[in-house]
RNA sequence: GUGUUCGUAGCUCAGCUGGAUAGAGCAACGGCCUUCUAAGCCGUGGGUCGGGGGUUCGAAUCCCUUCGAGCACGCCA
């Protein structure tokens, strides 16, 4: 449905216009003085100059055409022009109520577009530490985004598991254990199913292994003949890194599991490898790819840059393939496979001239035609308190496990603290508090700002907080539940045009879902849902606080309540939705 | 060096395409629970929006300049 600034605008507009001026002038926004009006038109003084004439003067014109509009009231023409205005309060009950009825309170979703988002890229073998906590929190609320406005939304991990990496790890498990049997080139019969290693072996295995060529030059070797034999398909390297695969894929799950974070493809940098070859050859065919010093590059300059573009590469000067090389050839696989209208990558923003020059390439090189939109969302990192890098209290790297548990359990604490919950539900809840902690803690910054990960902050939970805003719903569903326990029908409710200055704020703030969900969308930007339902959530307590709704003793007035009560918690829990959490009966 | 992001209250950050007195949270101080969850609400103090120019009726926002910080700039991912 209409926004409803939009339909307050073109009221406006046609003003403007039966007063002899542009009707372009009259554009609505929000008021940013509260306490002299609701709504603000600017036109006028735009005007002035245009006209010729006194801004105050054009507003009075104006003025006179709105006395009698039916969306707005009390129209004001302030100097030095501002046209202040209020907004009828049968309309607005009469907007909500429309949004109540509608379906996502009217968002038009417009055309479905297929859209792949790729976040996570967890490397094999690595555990997730706080790093990849903003790559899944913030792609798992950009798939769910997307998804609400209609579109059609696939994840994928894209996992690190084909390069030297993969090496390493072999050859460390071939120096403590020569005598396996995927060692032994003469061996034709069926590898074991079961892995060598465990997984926390792994996560020992690789940091050594990667220490160990950093200072050995013979150990270097080792691994890169491995990571060869692993990429030329030699049966035994391929079966050991198939359990490899196994093991760490599913411990992988699990913690994603833990932060609701899910995606619907797992492939990885080893499942494009056998598309290098023939997509190389088309890059060299087509005339694109050419030798400089020794490695095969593309250009991507163009003229109106402003700065050093450097060419992409595309195969390193022995021949290997690296980084920007599996990128495309994924882009290739998803356009042969999928046929997706856009790619969005969320990964660290020091990527970005990466992506810049990987997007150029894909688009030169014709992987993608002229209208697939590529995106990368480049976010900030996460810091501790010191400003510097996040870490341990002892200085190591620290496991996205061990944050979410500590988190999970000073939570745990807090709500057994005075509070008559069972067991199960304490820890339940608990679960749902801390994982809103977490993420709004997260999504509520700037993707692209580095944030301060403050435990203390993130678990006191007072104020701007995830925690807050579940409190909030907590709240509407303890009333709601009340009122049906007391025989009222809550389906049956009507709202009423609002009689206190908070019930309006709340009936206003709720008018802005709309237009805030498109921009969220728009800019990529989950903070902007964050805010909102910061505000909307204070404009709901701040009502609270002044209306016993239970004592109200007008039926239709209490009724009204209720009905405001519901589509505020509708688009709170929608909102929440979206950024990926969700709020319990009680807390 | 080139490019890029940024500099707003003691701390952490908002501020949408320029608009009226620059806003939140935390921290500090003062109120509010016999009444729907006080994880809440109301109030007080706290700022030359890094500095300097310019454009404009009007600038935290746009342009220039300067200082300061981070990051990226061909064989890592």
């Amino acid at each position: 449905m209409e926004k409803i600034l939009d339909s307050i605008s073109k009221e406006i507009a046609k003003a403007f216009e039966a007063a002899g001026y542009d009707a372009n002038l009259g554009r609505a926004t929000w008021s940013n003085r509260p306490d002299l009006c609701e709504i603000q038109c600017n036109g006028a003084m735009a005007g002035a100059k245009l006209y010729k004439k006194a801004p105050i003067m054009i507003a009075n014109e104006v003025a006179a055409k709105l006395a009698d509009s039916k969306a707005i009231k009390d129209v004001e023409a302030v100097n030095p022009g501002f046209l202040n205005m209020n907004m009828s309060d049968e309309f607005l009950a009469q907007y909500v109520e429309q949004m109540s009825n509608a379906d996502k309170f009217g968002l038009e979703t417009g055309d479905k577009k297929k859209i792949v988002i790729d976040y996570g890229g967890p490397n094999v073998a690595k555990p997730l530490h706080v790093g990849h906590l903003r790559s899944a929190v913030i792609g798992q609320c950009v798939k769910n985004l997307c998804r609400y406005m209609g579109h059609e939304a696939i994840g994928d991990i894209h996992l690190g598991d084909w390069g030297l990496q993969m090496g390493l790890v072999i050859t460390e498990i071939k120096e403590r254990m020569p005598d396996l049997i995927f060692f032994d080139d003469s061996f034709e019969g069926e590898y074991p199913t079961e892995s060598p290693v465990t997984v926390t072996e792994l996560e020992e295995i690789y940091p050594t292994a990667s220490g160990k060529s950093k200072e050995d030059p013979e150990y270097k070797a080792k691994a890169m003949d491995a990571t060869f034999k692993l990429q030329s398909g030699v049966r035994g390297y391929r079966a050991l890194w198939k359990l490899i695969m196994n093991i760490s894929v599913a411990d992988l799950k699990k913690n994603y599991d833990n932060l609701a974070v899910d995606f619907e493809l797992w492939n990885g940098e080893s499942s494009v490898h056998d598309l290098i070859p023939g997509m190389v050859q088309d890059m060299k065919d087509g005339g694109y790819a050419y030798i400089s010093e020794g490695a095969l590059v593309v250009d991507v300059k163009e003229e109106i840059d402003t700065k050093e573009v450097p060419p992409c590469m595309i195969l390193k000067s022995d021949g290997a393939s690296l980084y920007n090389t599996t990128d495309l050839a994924t882009i290739l696989d998803r356009m042969n496979t999928i046929k997706p209208d856009r790619i969005i990558y969320l990964t660290d923003k020091r990527q970005n001239l990466y992506f810049e020059q990987v997007f150029r390439c894909a688009k030169k090189t014709k992987l993608v035609d002229e209208t697939t939109d590529l995106s990368h969302i480049g976010f900030g990192t996460v810091n501790g308190k010191d400003g510097h890098a996040f870490k341990t209290r002892e200085g190591g790297v620290m496991r996205l496990e061990k944050l979410i548990e500590e988190i999970n359990d000073k939570m745990y604490a807090k709500m057994s603290d005075g509070r008559e919950l069972s067991e199960e539900e304490a820890v339940s809840t608990s679960k749902k508090i801390a994982m809103a902690a977490i993420k709004y803690g997260d999504l509520s910054n700037q993707p692209a700002k580095d944030y301060i990960f403050d435990i203390d902050k993130f678990t006191s939970f007072e104020g701007d907080t995830g925690p807050y805003i579940l409190y909030t719903i907590v709240r509407i569903k303890s009333i709601l539940a009340k009122y049906e326990a007391n025989g009222g029908v809550v389906a049956d409710a009507k709202l009423l045009a609002p009689e206190s200055k908070q019930q309006k704020n709340l009936m206003l703030e709720i008018t802005k879902f709309i237009s805030m969900m498109e921009s969220a969308y728009e800019e990529l930007a989950p903070n902007r849902i964050c805010s909102y339902i910061y505000d909307l959530a204070n404009c709901f307590n701040g009502f609270y606080h002044e209306t016993k709704i239970m004592a109200e003793e007008d039926k239709a007035k209490q009724a009204s309540y209720i009905a405001l009560l519901v589509i505020c918690k509708n688009v709170l829990e929608d909102c929440i939705g979206v950024l990926g959490f969700e709020a319990p009966d009680r807390m």
